[in-house]
DNA sequence: TAAACCAGTTTCAATATTTGAAACTTAGTT
DNA sequence: AACTAAGTTTCAAATATTGAAACTGGTTTA
């Protein structure tokens, strides 16, 4: 089965809090040691030492765990440390005005979509909500822009661990499909999203890079294939590119952590 | 002093992400290791063990360690599953678009305030809050009007833990003066905040209780001195009051950790 | 009513991990 | 070339983790 966790204790206990917030509900220690690793105590004292320690909350009359509140406060100081989002906040709001529909800025975080932030289309609605949310590379606007100005090596390793589950009769279905659709984004600059991940979603999607081209994030405009369609998108082209342009400017003497390093896959 | 850690590997593991986390930027392994308990290695391979496990970044350009974008992912788990936020989402969008001012969704987190939604006025007010964001309980509107509602004893060691720290020549700069502003508010059944944090920024705030009078979290109202006053605030609680009561309804049978629960401060 | 069952909790000796003083390696000064 | 400071590695001693087994208390089954 592979997955060694490796980095002692520490390593181990992180484990079993994924474990619980991959769950998406209020978990029960038995439904946590059905699929756990770990033997019976070993697995109750990592709930323990996390409870104590706030990083899991546990409620005493359902006898349920869930993440802890201690993650919200820890998060938010990652969130404006080390995402773009604070440097983008401006001119997404300035965005989000302009072209009136939804917008989001996301990071690659191991292979897979990150958001960091969002704009409401209609009333502005400021807050980290979706932040946090994790969605698929392979069929998301944002995603495929991303891959497409990634190193090539680096990129061929994201690409293989792409699961390319089929969510509609759009989506991208095999690493060569993708591969030429990430030859396409690179001639054009810019990417769509035509309904490959929920019926009726579209989007543009436009990468945010360094000057020497190091891929930090992307930005994508979403609409609805009952408001408009891909031309009508693609009408935001230009104000999605100053946009981009504006962010890597502010970004460009704040150094970033590289999100997208060469990993260390040996053992 | 008396800050023991406990818990183990773990809990020291913890501590480090919390001591990065406080610095509010990208921080050197020698600045962590001035202020830090712990002798050189162990503080090296936590660090370590902690960038390998994404609960920190390392910028390998400046060397300087920042929490991790593993933290905006567990985080956003922890905000869905564990706090009043997703359940007061529709409520808080109703509440916004009827008063068009700044919208505060928080809970109370360790004798602080946490900020866990939040919309913005039309006209953003830049002001110090955001979800995950944290606050003083003593000097905010949605603080106080928690530390009513809560049970005498719990409130009381609750006060005892607050700074008092005089922000504004408003806010209240002792344990008595708070505690008979909290039998005000006990007797409104809401609050103000009087400039009490910063300077021009006025709120209201109210209460959300369980059934059984369980504190929940609070909502509030914010806007500035130079748009309103004390009494255009008051005209918004009745729909505060209606709006904490929906979410008082939704959270029902939605039982929920208690956050505010008498802390088994013995060992 | 007893017996079986299950989820959660505790025990304790064997074992693996953590610990930190000291030494070493870089890289940057003087 | 000698000095300094930041970061990294070593290794035996000290300590914490581990998990089979046994225990508790509550619920279901016979």
């Amino acid at each position: 089965m592979g997955r060694v966790t490796g980095d002692g204790t520490v390593g181990k206990a992180l484990e079993v809090l994924d474990q619980v917030a991959a769950f998406g509900r209020p978990v029960r220690f038995s439904e946590l040691l059905a699929e756990s690793a770990f033997p019976k105590p070993t697995l109750y004292r990592f709930v323990q030492t996390l409870t104590n320690q706030q990083m899991l909350v546990f409620d005493p009359e359902r006898q349920t765990y869930s993440p802890g509140v201690r993650l919200v406060r820890l998060a938010h100081a990652a969130w404006e440390q080390s995402t773009l989002a604070p440097i983008a906040r401006t001119h997404i709001d300035a965005l989000s005005k302009a072209v009136g529909e939804t917008v989001h800025l996301a990071q690659l975080d191991n292979a897979q979509v990150l958001y960091i932030d969002k704009r409401n289309a209609g009333q502005p609605v400021e807050m980290y909500s979706q932040a946090g949310k994790i969605g698929p590379a392979y069929c998301t606007g944002v995603g495929k822009v991303m891959l497409a100005f990634l190193d090539a090596d680096i990129a061929e390793t994201v690409i293989e661990q792409q699961s390319f589950h089929i969510f509609t009769p759009q989506t991208l279905a095999s690493a060569d499909a993708l591969r030429a659709e990430l030859g396409d984004i690179r001639q054009n600059g810019y990417g769509f999203d035509r309904e490959e991940h929920e019926p009726g979603i579209i989007c543009v999607a436009m990468p945010i890079l360094t000057e020497k081209g190091r891929v930090l994030g992307a930005l994508s405009v979403t609409s609805t294939t009952g408001r408009t369609n891909l031309a009508g998108l693609e009408a935001y082209v230009p104000v999605l590119r100053k946009t981009a342009a504006s962010i890597t400017r502010d970004a460009q003497n704040w150094s970033f952590p590289d999100h997208n390093a060469k990993e260390t896959t040996g053992n």
